[in-house]
DNA sequence: ATTTAATACATAAGAATTTTATGCATAAAA
DNA sequence: TTTTATGCATAAAATTCTTATGTATTAAAT
């Protein structure tokens, strides 16, 4: 199921990466599936993260060598689990910052009390 | 010039036209060279809009009648003058109500201060 | 009992948006 | 007088995501 039906979706463009290393950052290991579910509940269902980005984006962080990952079998399904490496903890330092920085930057922005100036 | 040196430039990703909108809600008319300047200045050098995204937006956004063109010449120099129609009035209320609610849930994804829920 | 929904992974084609790299031209400053 | 700033434009490549599949197990609903 890959229902996206939030208007807005395209804003999130480029800070899945740091969604998901900020929920490892704070759950110390996580899973695929459990990632998406745990992001549409933070978000009371406005991010739904698609399987056909969030795969490819743990693939790529774990080969940057920012995630470690660990098979688990759970009854007779697999499961991958996640969690940052020591570089990983470090990046997710930088990337929070960067977010950080962007948020109050584009909240300056798009500020309705700033007018022409 | 198309210098890029911000490292967070791509959490930018999508927010382009939200941007231009709420800058000509704001101004009233402006012309593309200005309107990189002014978020050059307002993001004080944080975010820099290049040309090869500017110029490409500006008439997606005239071709989807957002945005009315009106060319100027000063002195030997051409300017073309961007300005909301009626409806990229209408538009931009609801982008940037979008990008409210889309930092809004950002600014709570990534709060240090929630951890393991 | 059996179909549907949820769980759990994966990848590939296409779309959208942006960076990078040019190109042209005028005006101001070094 | 060469460089920088102003002002437009587009095209190739990169990035990132959506959409569309594919496979398989388990739980829930009919």
């Amino acid at each position: 199921m890959y229902i996206c039906f939030m208007g807005n979706q395209k804003l999130y463009k480029g800070s899945l990466q740091t969604i998901i290393l900020k929920l490892l950052a704070s759950h110390s290991k996580m899973y695929g599936y459990e990632i998406t579910q745990k992001v549409k509940e933070l978000t009371k269902g406005e991010l739904n993260i698609t399987e056909g980005a969030l795969y490819p984006a743990l693939h790529k962080l774990e080969a940057d060598g920012l995630l470690d990952v660990e098979v688990a079998k759970v009854g007779n399904r697999l499961r991958k689990y996640y969690k940052l490496t020591e570089r990983g903890t470090k990046e997710t330092a930088n990337k929070l910052q960067e977010m950080q920085e962007f948020l109050k930057t584009m909240q300056h922005l798009v500020n309705p009390k700033f007018s022409v100036e």
